[in-house]
DNA sequence: TCCCAGGCTTGGT
DNA sequence: ACCAAGCATGGG
């Protein structure tokens, strides 16, 4: 075996990409066909495949450098971590919107991230729809990012890195606004991008920190609120006590837990769910868009 | 044509 | 501290 591919077992109920790929956490994992599939994240990129199954299992084969896997994809999957343990205390709980949402979405976890990535994907993702940040963040790629390359079998594909700050940085506001989708955010990511390359906002910085000052420093850019500030640090910073709350989730605090005003709802979700809100979050994210969206 | 989309900034009270 | 308008753009 190529030391380039490996191969992990997962428990069908541990790892389902299909369910992460449309639960609007990440915009660059894609399904290539029955088995394969593809992600991208800054300049990486990795191509896994379901290699043999059992009733309980699929054994899964990933195709990246062992230095790629051990530094990123690994941490990048969040696999040194059993989600079991949260399954348990949901499914346990009398909360029977959250135990049908997770039966829903069996093999949910949550990605780590490049963090300059989803920094601005996140930028993107306000008052904006999933389809369209996912053309519009494929394009930034497509346009100012550069060429590379990835394994798939024997073959080599190309794909696009995402833009660094230094690459977004040299463009003029016209011209990254007229050649992409980005509208009005357009100035966000630039004035971002320049801070960034200046040095005058440090990412660095950002990863030794405990989540309400990293939510502080975030939002303290402009185009990053609470609600985009809460996605960085859930997906950038894997800081899964994060707790985005957008149209959707309003909606759920509405429709599905109305004996709580929002902020006892919230104080019920810190209670019962601490230190893992943030998958509590995704699950019901998911699980509410699809009764919308079949 | 109007409404919505993983919201935020700005400028009023 | 709270509230409304305005914001770019594409799709239903």
């Amino acid at each position: 075996m190529d030391s380039n591919r490996r191969l992990l077992t997962f428990s069908k109920s541990e790892f389902n990409p299909d369910i992460i790929i449309e639960s609007g956490q990440v915009f660059r994992m894609n399904k290539l066909s029955a088995w394969g599939y593809s992600a991208f994240s800054g300049d990486k990129a990795i191509f896994f495949r379901k290699f043999s199954a059992t009733p309980q299992t699929y054994t899964w084969e990933f195709q990246c450098s062992s230095q790629d896997w051990n530094q990123f994809w690994l941490h990048y999957f969040d696999f040194n971590r059993s989600y079991s343990k949260y399954n348990q205390v949901i499914m346990s709980s009398s909360d029977e919107f959250l135990k049908s949402a997770l039966k829903s979405a069996e093999g949910m976890r949550i990605l780590h991230q490049d963090l300059w990535e989803t920094m601005v994907s996140f930028i993107i993702s306000q008052q904006n729809n999933i389809p369209k940040i996912q053309k519009t963040i494929n394009q930034l790629c497509f346009n100012y990012g550069h060429i590379s390359h990835f394994e798939v079998g024997q073959n080599s594909e190309k794909f696009y890195t995402f833009p660094t700050a230094e690459q977004i940085s040299r463009l003029k506001l016209e011209e990254l606004q007229g050649g992409s989708l980005l509208g009005y955010r357009a100035k966000y990511i630039l004035e971002l991008a320049q801070a960034v390359q200046k040095r005058k906002f440090k990412l660095d910085k950002l990863i030794n920190l405990k989540y309400q000052d990293a939510l502080a420093e975030l939002q303290s850019i402009k185009g990053i609120g609470p609600k985009v500030g809460n996605c960085i640090t859930l997906y950038g910073l894997h800081l899964l006590e994060s707790y985005p709350i957008d149209v959707w989730m309003k909606r759920i605090i509405e429709q599905d837990y109305p004996e709580f005003t929002e902020q006892e709802y919230l104080d019920y979700i810190n209670k019962n769910y601490s230190g893992f809100q943030g998958y509590v979050q995704q699950l019901q994210f998911f699980f509410k868009r699809k009764m919308k969206t079949p």
